[in-house]
RNA sequence: GCACCCGUAGCUCAGUUGGAUAGAGCGUUUGACUUCGAAUCAAAAGGUCGUAGGUUCGAGCCCUACCGGGUGUACCA
């Protein structure tokens, strides 16, 4: 369903027709006119011509007589009812309305046919998100990660693709290592202690939130107990030391890192599951490691020679990077370091490897076992180390992971200088693929307005009162927990549920405000731009009305209470009547009326929004922006509501008007649905 | 120092690639439930788009300089 063909057809016609009369011409778009009065698409091509005229021919033209002169072209083409020349120039189309009503009714029983331009290959996306440090709680900060990758690929499956989702598992590093430290040496613990630690833990105080207060506790633990003091590198010596042996491997450290990691993994699903989040596969660190990912790496960097070994100077026995610019007094100044002189391998080394075998260009491949299945039987797969033994992991085979064509790593924007010496890492040692095949999808944090500080406990100083917000420490456990969050937002939720609909089922209700809570969270983190900072506060991340999810969600709810009382005979007639509406024109000319009488154009307004849903998914897909589709939601929401409060439709007497109304309302009702379900909130049966 | 991001209504933010009269939400004030549900709708007030130049038919958007804020710039991950 859309209007995006006609658009097309008419620039291509305003190009052909400009080349034809005038000049040589770049390809027109089209563009939405500011107010339904001015048309439906304008091309306000008529001032680049004059241009070209005077600098290729050296003629003088008017704009408006240019205008004029394309008018007639397009009024000749179908689906257009008039052109008008508006302005200085512009040329304003306006269609067809009762052969667009009809023309969308049709197309929306097809189910939109994907554009499958060639069935052979299909070339697989991959989208890594959420890569939350397993060692404690998640975060809202950790959260708008997860959300904003996961409405992302959900966008990109609305317009075709084939995606697959990774959660990257640093299992290996310094903030699993300092929990680990925190067991042993603040509780004095070993594996089986914490093991049956785990086990003894109530659902008000999970292993993820002991681990948040723990880790807390390792922070002020390093500074002997003085949270402004200095850490003392005596004990700082024990998380290298830690952190040394978890990277080993087999030896009691190890494992107590590797059950704390996989236990909060699987904390960070649950958490991550109930707003309807979900991975493919959880490529974790400790293989990297282990399958010697980074040597091949090491290896192909050398060759190309993207990096190079330092023999002199403060990189002396260093691998780096060289800076691209020289712009420091000092030429070594910008040079990142890849290998430090000890042998071992950065962050960033590390990386290089990840992305060359996400992209298929490493020449390794990690062994995989099932993590978890949720309950509708997707397989979240992990890697492992060892190949297969046992016949029944031989059967179950994971499917191919791994080498996409095109790969997004959602990380939030402080990390935009290591990822571009990532990108360059990976451009250096694959040339020839296309044109960015890494993408780093960048986001802005998520900082703690003052209040909310306040509210969460945290005494601020005067001069932190005074900051437009307070960014969120794990190191001293401040921060908004996630499932913290939710809970709230639930209670809130079945509160107002409660008092609207008491005649509900104690589980209906739950339900319900399980699916406001799911969508008043995701559309928090959805509507602000991807480079907007979030100012976290609760007033307003726990508000149900104004632009949020609820209110996209209240108005999908009523535009299906309408249909639940209209029954089945009068909605199957209301669609053949728009889908007859070529074969008869009196019936054609009786909608026209409508369209062109009182409240016309926004009836005409709201049908052409509704429209837009594909066009706006693509565009989304293109520039990576999930926000735009939050945007385009709650406009549709809000002139639904406008338009339910201004109709009565079922009440309607005027034959035609009625059926007109209840097509309106059926587009707007599915497209609104769908665009939410790509935004990953579900519409509830009342609310 | 250098690099990147930001500065739009009292507050928080959009502004779809340079188009027409600058848009939302919240907050404030005022109206609308006997109706397909008011988690809604309507109306009002609120703007020198940080400042100063420039580019052109046209600038919130592009260029230059400056002012103010944020984030990076580790042999941390």
């Amino acid at each position: 369903m859309n209007l995006l063909e006609l658009q097309q057809r008419l620039g291509a016609r305003v190009r052909s027709t400009i080349e034809e009369k005038f000049v040589s011409f770049p390809p027109v778009q089209g563009e939405i006119p500011p107010r339904t009065e001015l048309g439906d698409v304008a091309f306000p091509v008529a001032f680049e011509v004059a241009k070209r005229l005077k600098q290729e021919k050296g003629e003088r033209a008017n704009p408006r007589a240019i205008a004029e002169a394309l008018k007639a072209a397009l009024e000749a083409e179908a689906g257009v009812a008039r052109v008008e020349v508006a302005g200085a120039g512009y040329l304003n189309v306006f269609y067809d309305r009762a052969q667009s009503l009809q023309h969308l009714v049709d197309s929306s029983d097809a189910p939109a046919a994907l554009p499958q331009d060639d069935a052979s290959e299909k070339s697989k996306v991959i989208v890594e998100h959420t890569n939350i440090n397993p060692n404690k709680a998640a975060h809202i900060g950790h959260l708008r990660n997860g959300v904003l990758g996961d409405t992302f690929v959900r966008v990109l499956r609305a317009t075709g693709a084939t995606v697959e989702v990774q959660n990257y598992i640093d299992n290996t590093g310094v903030q699993v290592a300092d929990v680990v430290v925190g067991f042993m040496h603040i509780e004095h613990m070993a594996l089986e202690d914490v093991r049956r630690l785990d086990e003894s833990l109530t659902p008000e105080r999970p292993f993820d939130y002991y681990c948040w207060d723990l880790y807390a506790q390792v922070g002020l633990f390093y500074r002997r107990g003085d949270a402004e003091g200095k850490e003392d590198p005596e004990l700082l010596k024990l998380r290298s030391d830690t952190l040394h042996a978890i990277e080993a491997g087999d030896n009691p450290t190890a494992e107590l890192a590797d059950y704390i990691a996989t236990r909060i993994v699987e904390c960070h699903l649950k958490t991550m599951g109930r707003l309807g989040i979900r991975y493919d596969v959880l490529p974790r660190e400790s293989e990297i490691l282990s399958l010697r990912f980074w040597d091949r790496a090491f290896g192909r960097l050398k060759e190309t020679g993207a990096i190079r070994f330092e023999t002199e100077g403060r990189n002396a026995n260093c691998w780096v990077m060289p800076a691209d610019s020289h712009t420091g007094t000092d030429e070594h100044d910008a040079d990142k370091i890849i290998v430090r002189s000890n042998g071992t391998v950065t962050y960033a080394g590390k990386d290089i490897a990840y992305q060359l075998w996400k992209l298929g260009e490493l020449g390794l491949d990690f062994y995989y076992k099932p993590f978890q299945q949720y309950v509708d039987g997707h397989v979240v797969w992990v890697t492992t180390s060892q190949p297969p033994t046992d016949e029944a992991m031989v059967a179950n085979q994971p499917p191919k992971f791994g080498g996409g064509s095109i790969v997004y790593n959602v990380i939030d924007s402080r990390q935009s200088y290591t990822q571009d010496i990532v990108q360059r890492g990976v451009q250096a040692v694959v040339p020839g693929l296309a044109r960015e095949p890494s993408v780093h999808l960048s986001y802005e944090m998520v900082a703690l307005s003052p209040a909310a500080s306040e509210e969460l406990g945290f005494e601020l100083s005067a001069e932190d009162r005074a900051r437009p917000h307070i960014e969120m420490s794990g190191r001293k456990g401040l921060g908004v927990k996630v499932d913290d969050l939710i809970d709230r937002l639930e209670a809130n939720a079945l509160n107002e549920v409660d008092t609207r609909h008491a005649e509900l089922s104690p589980e209906e209700k739950f339900e319900t405000a399980r699916t406001i809570a799911t969508g008043a969270l995701r559309y928090f983190l959805l509507k602000w731009t991807r480079n907007s900072l979030i100012a976290f506060d609760f007033k307003e991340a726990l508000s149900f009305e104004g632009e949020t999810g609820p209110y996209c969600q209240y108005a999908a709810v009523r535009a299906n209470s309408i249909f639940r009382k209209l029954d089945d005979d009068t909605l199957a007639r209301a669609r053949a009547f728009a889908k007859g509406l070529a074969g008869s024109e009196p019936d054609a000319e009786a909608v026209r009326q409508i369209f062109a009488g009182e409240g016309g154009d926004e009836l005409w307004s709201l049908l052409t929004q509704a429209a837009r849903l594909e066009e706006t998914t693509a565009q989304v897909a293109a520039q990576a922006e999930p926000a735009y589709l939050a945007k385009y939601t709650f406009q549709l929401a809000k002139a639904f509501n406008l338009f339910y409060h201004r109709h009565r439709i079922i009440a309607e007497e005027n034959e035609t008007r009625r059926v007109v109304l209840i097509n309106i309302a059926d587009l707007v009702r599915r497209q609104l649905t769908a665009a939410l379900a790509t935004l990953g909130i579900s519409v509830p049966e009342r609310m």
